[in-house]
DNA sequence: TGCCTTATCTGTAACGTTACAGTTCAGAAG
DNA sequence: CTTCTGAACTGTAACGTTACAGATAAGGCA
C-alpha cells in the first residue's frame, strides 16, 4: 500500500471555487467520478468514501462532512451497475401493464402518478408490458427469475390471482392496484367500485329511472364482483330493476357496444338507465343510443366512471363518478417502496373513494326512495379484507 | 489451477431429462445460474462459456453446441448488472415524457409501440418523465451523466431543440417524433402534419366552408409550424380564409377552449370550419359550438386528428385523420436501436402519412375547388429536412 | 510499562461479466 | 527431431460497489 499524505493541507484537493459545475472538480476529466475518484482527492479508502456517504457510524463527523462537500463538488453519482451487482438492488420498479390497459389514458395517467411518488427516491420506473397472446405469468416470472426489479405493480386483479400468488410465494414485493381474495394479505390500493356502483345506481333511481343496466368490467378481474354487488344492492334497495348484462363489458370493442346497444332498445321494455364503467364505453353507449334514437337526459340517464377529460364535454352534460388514476399511481408507489422497506402489511392496503361529479340537472321527481342514509357506510365496506 | 476432468463423459452432468422447467438444472439451488454456473457443468472455463454463447469465432462448433444447450436446459439468463458494469452497455431504452403527454392515451399508446419493437431484443424501456416546472434538460442531462440509458426517445421536437443539440455533441443516440431545423442530421420519426392540415383545410373548403381556423399545437414545437404552413397553403390554394388562431392550442385547458369558442361565436363573422390537433381538445371546441347553439355539419364542420378512439363515438361522427401512435412508437423504437447499431442517420429519418377518416356526408356543393391534384405532394414535402 | 478499549480508518474479496494476454496441443513444415 | 502455426481453450484483471475482517493510534487503566 502506498502511503498517503495525511496532513490537513491535503484536503486543498477539493476546489474552493464553487458552481464551477458539477463535473468542473473531476481528476480524470472525460471519466465519471467514482468513490475512488473522491478517495483521492479526500486522501481516504475508497472503503471510507463508502461508508462516510451512507452515514455509516465507524466515520467521523468532519470526514463525512468533507467527503459529502467533495460528492457534490464533482458532481458523483453512484453507479447503478456497481451497486446492483454488489448489492442485488436493483432500484427499479416494475409496472405491468395489461394489453387492454392501451385504452385511453391509463398507463399514462399511472405512470405520470407513479413517477411524482418516485421522484426524489432512487427508483426508475421500467414498464413491462405482457402481449394479448401471452401468458399473463410471464412477464412476472421473468422479472423474478432474472432479478430485475425490486418491485412489481399488478393490475386488473383476480380474486384468485396466479401472479399474486407467486409473487407472495417468492416473497417478492408488490402491490396490486384492485384486491384478491387470497387468504394472505398483501399490498393493494383499490377504487371502491361497490360504491361507484351504488352511487351511480342511486343516482338513476333518484332521476326516477327504475329499469338499470350496467357495463361492467369483464368476469374475472375482482372489481366486476365488487362492481355488481354495488349495482345490485343499490337496485334491490331503492326497488329497481337490475337488468342482465348483455354480453360486453368495458373490454368490448366500442363499436360493439354501440352496435348491442343499439339493438337493445329495440326490444321490448329496454333499460332506462345506464352505469358505465369505462370513458371510451360510455362515449360508443350513448352513440349506440343516439343510433336508436334516444337522447340522455330524455330517454334514459347515464353515470358513467371517469378516468381522463374525454367526458367532460358531452353535450347535453352527463353525470360521471371520477377515479383519479395520477393519485392511484402516486398512491401504488408509495405503497410498494413502503412494503421494499418492509413495512408491516396491514398498513399497505388502502381504498380510494368515488368522486361524484353529477353535472345534470336536478332529478325532476324528487320523490324520496329508500332508506339511502346508510348508503355510504355500506358502499365503502364490500368485503371484509 | 485445479486440474479438470476433460473426459467426454463430463458432459453427462447436464441432464437428458429435457422439460424439467427452466431452473430445474442447476447446481446449486436457489441460486440464479450464472457463466460459472455452466462452466462447472460443462467442464469448461468461465471464458470459453462466455465466448460461446456469442458465438466467438475462436471456439469449436461442438463446444458451442454444448453450452447452448446447457444454458438453454438450467434457464441460463446473463446478469444484466454484471453486463453493465463490465461493457458499460445498460440495454436500456429512455422514453422522455413531457407532463403535457398525459392527456390521453398518448404515453400509452406509444409505450405499447415501442414495448413492441423491443420485444425480442435485450433492451428494457424505462420511462423518465420530466415535469411542468422542472427545466427539459434535465432528465437528459440525467440520463448522460448517469449513463443510465443506451438510447433516448424524444417528443415534443424544436426547432432549436437545445436536448437534440446536447445529445449530438454528446454523439449520445437518440430519436424524435418530430424534426428540428437543426444543421447536423439526426434520427426522427414524424406524423406529416402538413399533409393533415393541408388535407382537413381542403376537406372543408370541398364542404362549402370558407372561414377556416385551427387549433394547432403550442407555438415552439415545430409541428405547429408544419401545421399552420399546410394549413395556410391550402387556405390559399383554395380561396379560403385562414382565420387567426385565437389564444388557445392544444395544451390549453378544455375548459378554456370550450369558452374561448363559445364566445368566438358570438362576434361577428365567425369561422365556419375547424380544424383541432387533438382528441380531447375536438370534444371541447365542439362543446363550445353546441354552448352557442351550433351542431357540427349543420353551421360548421370540423376536421379533427384522432390518436384515440374518443372521437369513433361522436353524434353526429365528425372527419378525422388518424395518427397512428402505436406504430409511431414502434418505429421510433427501431429506429433507435438500429442508430444504437450506428445504421447511417440518413436512412434514421422517415415520415408518417396521415389516415383520413372522412365519416360526414360527402360535401353538399361538389363545386369543382382549386388545382388540388398537386395537393399531395406538396402536402409530404414541408421542407428540405 | 504493558494491555485493553474505542474511534476511526483500511485493504481484500466478491458480485457476473468480458477484454486481453496467455497456454496447450495437434499437426505441418523444416 | 525441432520449430512453427493455428485452433481451442484458459486465467487474470477490471468495471464500481460494499461486507467483512482487520489495522492503527490515542487514550484509559492496572
Amino acid at each position: 500500500m502506498a502511503p498517503r499524505d495525511k496532513s490537513e493541507t491535503a484536503a486543498r484537493a477539493a476546489p474552493e471555487t464553487a458552481l464551477r459545475g458539477p463535473t468542473a472538480g473531476a481528476v480524470e476529466p472525460g471519466k465519471r467520478p467514482t468513490l475512488k475518484t473522491i478517495a483521492e482527492i479526500a486522501n481516504l479508502g475508497v472503503t471510507t468514501v463508502s461508508r462516510a456517504l451512507k452515514d455509516g457510524p465507524e466515520i467521523g463527523e468532519d470526514t463525512k462532512k468533507r467527503v459529502r462537500r467533495i460528492a457534490r463538488d464533482i458532481g458523483y453519482r453512484p453507479d447503478r451497475a456497481g451497486v446492483r451487482l454488489r448489492t442485488g438492488k436493483t432500484n427499479v420498479i416494475s409496472l405491468v401493464l395489461n394489453p387492454h390497459e392501451e385504452v385511453m389514458g391509463y398507463g399514462t395517467s399511472m405512470i405520470f402518478g407513479i413517477s411524482q411518488a418516485l421522484r426524489d427516491t432512487a427508483y426508475h420506473l421500467v414498464v413491462t408490458p405482457h402481449f394479448l397472446e401471452g401468458d399473463p405469468m410471464e412477464p412476472i416470472r421473468y422479472i423474478i427469475e432474472t432479478g430485475s426489479a425490486d418491485g412489481i405493480i399488478l393490475s386488473r386483479t383476480r380474486p384468485q390471482d396466479e401472479r399474486i400468488r407467486y409473487l407472495l410465494e417468492m416473497g417478492f414485493p408488490f402491490v396490486c392496484h384492485g384486491r384478491s381474495e387470497l387468504a394472505t394479505p398483501h399490498p393493494f390500493h383499490d377504487f371502491d367500485n361497490y360504491a361507484f356502483a351504488f352511487e351511480a345506481a342511486k343516482r338513476l333511481i333518484e332521476k326516477g329511472r327504475r329499469r338499470l343496466c350496467i357495463i361492467a368490467p369483464p368476469e374475472g378481474v375482482t372489481y366486476h364482483n365488487h362492481m355488481m354487488m354495488g349495482f345490485e344492492r343499490a337496485a334491490h334497495q331503492f326497488g329497481a330493476v337490475a337488468l342482465p348484462a348483455p354480453s360486453i363489458n368495458t373490454d368490448t370493442a366500442p363499436e360493439d357496444i354501440r352496435s348491442t346497444l343499439r339493438q337493445m332498445m329495440a326490444e321490448s321494455d329496454p333499460p332506462d338507465g345506464f352505469i358505465c364503467s369505462g370513458d371510451i364505453s360510455a362515449l360508443a353507449l350513448t352513440a349506440g343510443l343516439r343510433d336508436a334514437g334516444m337522447t340522455p337526459g330524455r330517454e334514459f340517464d347515464l353515470v358513467a366512471k371517469q378516468t381522463s377529460s374525454a367526458l367532460d364535454h358531452t353535450t347535453p352534460a352527463i353525470d360521471t363518478i371520477f377515479e383519479d388514476l395520477t393519485a392511484t399511481g402516486h398512491t401504488l408507489a408509495s405503497l410498494l417502496v413502503r412494503r421494499i422497506n418492509d413495512e408491516p402489511v396491514e398498513s399497505l392496503q388502502t381504498v380510494r373513494e368515488p368522486e361524484l361529479r353529477f353535472r345534470t340537472a336536478a332529478p325532476a321527481t324528487s320523490a324520496p326512495i329508500g332508506q339511502s342514509q346508510d348508503s355510504r357506510t355500506q358502499g365503502s365496506q364490500p368485503e371484509q379484507v
